[in-house]
DNA sequence: CCCTGTCAGTTCCCTAAGGGAACGTATCGG
DNA sequence: CCGATACGTTCCCTTAGGGAACTGACAGGG
């Protein structure tokens, strides 16, 4: 398709779309998250092309998101874990499946519900300021350019 | 492309990415966020192909994400702004910001800064428990069946 | 020892979606 | 009238996704 490259710009929302913006990629997590994390069952659970599981995949674990380890050696098997960096993916998941439930629920309500460990409770995520723990939404911040604004078009593309 | 539709899944995430997992439509939200509201701007900045921005725009707008508003009826002019539910996915934009700027920013630093208006300090955003407030992420959560979790197995099977 | 089954992909073809450029329309300013 | 601006639409080309068939490596059963 021909797709424009955006793990080049300036732009960290652009640099995470480019490891999880395939349309695919947020539910492959999902999946492997929740414990599904063989070929198979990703594949069947999805309803996802091999061929594009197979591509999703690779791309994943080559950027650090997911590990593919042995979990048999005999008849040689594989499943996919996440690392760290995908984990903090799932906090993502998180807020993307809050949207979802407030938004495209509709009147069934919730397709599924999150106990929170430390009480007990079902709850949802809330967004809180790192410095002073009040809530913190995209209404309450202002835009600032930072340190890595620009660095120049020395490596960074963003015009053709 | 003969894509998968992910809007009649039973998974809030499927159904958010339904909505915004094109791939760019999380930056035209973004760049709406900031100010820049008009079709010439927007695709100046991303350098996306118009007919692209024509068709997420207009998605964006069916789906009740953006509002399409006339700023001069003279010459018949629009921009486009976010609606609650809009602003709402830009909380989302936020964390994948706070993802992009630990795991892609690299030396340069993060190409944008957050000031919260409540603190006045540079920050970024953490996920709490809208119950007791302390932090929840992706390890802190037990997955559970929601009422909107698939009614059809009911027939086939009696509990879990 | 062959047959079937399972898992994890790979290969093939077809269709549709993204990129890019040109074109269309409406208006204003000179 | 001519150009500039703003907002799209239309066209063609390339490429990515869907789907099904195929491969390979092994295990278990008869």
């Amino acid at each position: 398709m021909q797709r424009t490259r955006f793990g080049d710009m300036a732009c960290s929302i652009a640099r995470t779309m480019d490891v999880i913006g395939e349309p695919w990629s947020p539910l492959i997590l999902r999946n492997i998250y929740v414990g599904i994390t063989r070929f198979e069952q990703i594949q069947q659970g999805l309803g996802i092309s091999r061929k594009v599981l197979a591509e999703r995949l690779r791309w994943l674990v080559e950027n650090g998101v997911l590990e593919r380890q042995e979990y048999s050696s005999r008849p040689p098997r594989h499943e996919y874990t996440l690392t760290v960096k995908g984990l903090e993916l799932c906090d993502l998941l998180l807020v993307m499946v809050r949207w979802g439930d407030r938004w495209t629920a509709g009147e069934a309500g919730p397709p599924v519900l999150y106990r929170h460990h430390a009480c007990g409770e079902i709850s949802h995520v809330e967004l809180h300021c790192s410095v002073c723990d009040q809530p913190m939404h995209a209404t309450d911040v202002d835009v600032l350019p930072g340190p890595g604004a620009e660095a120049e078009e020395t490596s960074a593309r963003t015009s053709p």
